[in-house]
DNA sequence: CTTGCTGGATTGCTGAACAATCTGACAATG
DNA sequence: CATTGTCAGATTGTTCAGCAATCCAGCAAG
């Protein structure tokens, strides 16, 4: 079944990366890190000789990003970075929920210790990250949180379209930089998420239903306050 | 928030589809239909002369298809149809299974009536086609009952994300020319299926896992059986 | 206050080009 | 005879220049 060349164990593939991918992943971090605010229309032009690159290369790149929704193909129009409203929140909320369970369901039918243990380590992380105000370290083990949950499914498919998901909840976060009210409860809320995982499926699956729907709740507003100011358009 | 001119009631929109959306149409429409097999490449240079369009354009449209997981991009090799292996459809039925419980809960919790008399028409739909000997419109009507458990849900992501899932089964089902025996079962399963939603969320959920498991058994079944006789390749 | 027009900006798509890479075959080598 | 080197042809990755269609803002006219 393996290579009939089982010389050495360099475990190290080389990556050749094509321009193309380079230039999506470029403007992925662009606007996930909220340096290109939601709403904002992407000029090709612009981009191609920012990035020294061809206009064609910036287009197949917006394609693969739209397929990631982080951006939307306007006929004639061009290139927007996706706007996301409250609705957007609730179905998101709502997607994440229905994956997230079936990740309790495997969790509390499997009860893996090694994920119960990745779970503990990631919930004092959070605690340790909020505790010497790193927002991003926080936010990221929150994500991490949630994606361990998931990928007790073992399903790479149900993992990739949480992970869109979470990408998609993070284009609306980049309107809120570090709302730290909100940062808060999430330790407390993960401590006492992961105390229902051990006990009784139906107890997981209310404290996360409780947990997530805070969540949506909270960004909704968010949303909806900075949809009001107007800030992009 | 309407627009400023309610003049006409003409619901009609102009549809001004970019030639990229159609070229990938057309090459999705041929894959899904199994004209092109799974494992094919795509010669962009062959594909632009049949469809009298730029080669740049077929880029562009394989990277639309990219995302839906139809095709994917070799690095200095170009686009293959995708292959789908056991392991794919064993993925893919338990992402299905994680979607359709949330529909499940949600219809059970719902009991829109509606929702049932959809699911009933569909029933109905499976057994005459059937009976007809209309192999492609039972295969319809099963991928529109999955489909509206799932829009009970209300979200639009999650929907999506099942069609997409279902959109990759039928690639494998190309493989496999209408399994009549398959077709055989499904009408019984469905409606049994349908009766359980009536009844309680727990009948539901188990029935639909073993709905879905028998539909995984098979398929994968079928798919290691042609993986063998290697017709691709 | 709507309509019509106009010029500039930008997109959608084309067609040609060229280097880099892959593929298969064939020769050379030990 | 299995491995390695070499070479030509095919194909991809990317660029470039260009043109028609469309959008947009502003301004003139009704």
């Amino acid at each position: 079944m393996t290579a009939p060349s089982p010389i050495a164990g360099l475990g190290a593939t080389i990556r050749r990366q094509s321009t193309t991918a380079q230039v999506a992943a470029a403007i992925r971090d662009a606007i996930l890190a909220g340096r290109i605010p939601p709403g904002t229309p992407l000029r090709e032009a612009a981009l191609a000789a920012e990035l020294t690159v061809s206009r064609n290369t910036i287009r197949e790149a917006a394609r693969i990003l739209e397929g990631e929704s982080l951006v939307r193909y306007q006929m004639n129009r061009g290139i927007v970075v996706t706007e996301i409203t409250a609705e957007d929140v609730r179905d998101i909320y709502a997607a994440r929920s229905a994956v997230e369970n079936a990740g309790v369901d495997a969790l509390t039918a499997s009860r893996d210790p090694a994920v119960y243990a990745k779970l503990a380590d990631l919930v004092t992380g959070i605690e340790g990250a909020f505790a010497a105000g790193d927002a991003d370290r926080v936010l990221e083990c929150d994500r991490l949180f949630h994606a361990t949950l998931v990928a007790a499914t073992a399903s790479r498919r149900l993992s990739a379209f949480h992970a869109s998901l979470q990408q998609e909840l993070r284009l609306a976060l980049t309107l809120a930089e570090h709302a730290s009210e909100r940062l808060g409860r999430t330790a407390d809320d993960h401590a006492s998420l992961l105390e229902a995982l051990h006990a009784s499926p139906a107890k997981a699956r209310s404290a996360l239903g409780r947990h997530l729907l805070a969540g949506a709740a909270e960004l909704q507003r968010l949303v909806d306050l900075l949809a009001h100011d107007g800030v992009t358009r």
